[in-house]
DNA sequence: ATAACACAAACGAACGTTCGTTTGTATAAT
DNA sequence: ATTATACAAACGAACGTTCGTTTGTGTTAT
């Protein structure tokens, strides 16, 4: 029953936007879930708004910092693709439910904060189809492959994760991460170069 | 401005469950896109969480119809899992608003009707285990396989897809399908095949 | 060391509004 | 004539938020 902060009230928020969404999720819950009385939200934050915003900056802050370290990183396409796989499933189970508020409850936002973090995924995405498409160039994937296409995918399968994956499990994040990155590139079928091994 | 039946209201809930989710739409929104007042409602429904049962329960009904064919089906895993992505997908495409309420608000079901629709999901998602695994055992997958996680991944990246497909694109589903489909086999690799030929 | 002050945090009551829902009555279809 | 549909009016509860005030917690002046 310590004394709260600002950062306390939006870390319980992420938590119930989470579970509750946005809309599920009242000052009053989230108050309680706080050990405080609803109006005392309101000597942190000045609205439920700046609640939602507050988590969805954090959010796009961290994909930027992935997006943007690929853009310079060297190596190959396979390498690039790989940090971006394993980088973006520890944001995901670092902060799950900051992660998922971001993917689902962004829609919420108010204007012009929506169109922010939705450019701002936009500009998360380039970087894989940057990744793809040089990957095509060097001959590492497929020249025919449609990049916008194999980009989205690439991001729904990285993002459907945190439906279903459980840090506690038995599973690490580094093991799903290396499981998805094979599954990318080599796909569900027997692993040629083990069949002439 | 004509006279609505249950039809048109579960209809237009599924639209606007989507669209604002379930806790994000108002019994007097709904009825304003139907042309009603918000008491009208009460004529066809006795209460807003049944809307949501409504809509998870034929959502529910399509995805366990695809399990029930694939599961007695004939052929080759391959083709087996072929017909699943096909299936879903087009599930997906064909009332995008009745799938993306399905994947999104089932969460805020009132219980026993969240619990029987999780049940249903998992009874579903064995079909996709039973495939991998008998593809596994026929050596169309690879034999190390971890048949739960492939099933989890295969889902995430179908279900992705309904935050991005439209289906006014360029791309039909049939081809989005036939794209995934190959992504799930062969991966993004240049296609050993190919090279062979 | 103590008293005076400043400030952030929390309170409990109340604001106006919207929520899901109920009731009673009118209108349209069968 | 009966039934289904729609209405306007109203219900209590909950919503996000504001208010005036109190409590805690350091900082400065004495």
């Amino acid at each position: 029953m310590s004394r709260k902060n600002r950062t306390d009230v939006v870390a319980a928020a992420s938590v119930m936007f989470a579970e509750q969404g946005f809309h599920g999720t009242s000052m009053r819950d989230l108050a309680k879930k706080l050990g405080l009385m609803g109006s005392s939200l309101y000597s942190h934050v000045v609205s439920k708004d700046e609640l939602l915003v507050d988590v969805v900056r954090e959010a796009s802050s961290r994909f930027q910092t992935l997006a943007d370290e690929v853009a310079t990183m060297p190596g190959t396409a396979i390498q690039r693709l790989s940090r971006l796989v394993h980088g973006h499933l520890q944001i995901l189970v670092k902060d799950p439910h900051q992660a998922r508020t971001f993917l689902n409850e962004t829609r919420f936002l108010p204007e012009p904060e929506r169109d922010t973090a939705v450019a701002m995924f936009d500009r998360y995405q380039r970087a894989y189809r940057d990744v793809l498409s040089s990957g095509c160039n060097s001959g590492e994937f497929r020249s025919d492959l449609d990049v916008h296409l194999a980009a989205n995918l690439v991001l729904s399968l990285l993002n459907g994760t945190q439906r279903w994956f459980n840090a506690d499990g038995a599973l690490s994040v580094e093991s799903l991460a290396s499981e998805v990155h094979r599954l990318l590139t080599l796909g569900l079928n027997p692993d040629p170069e083990a069949n002439a091994a």
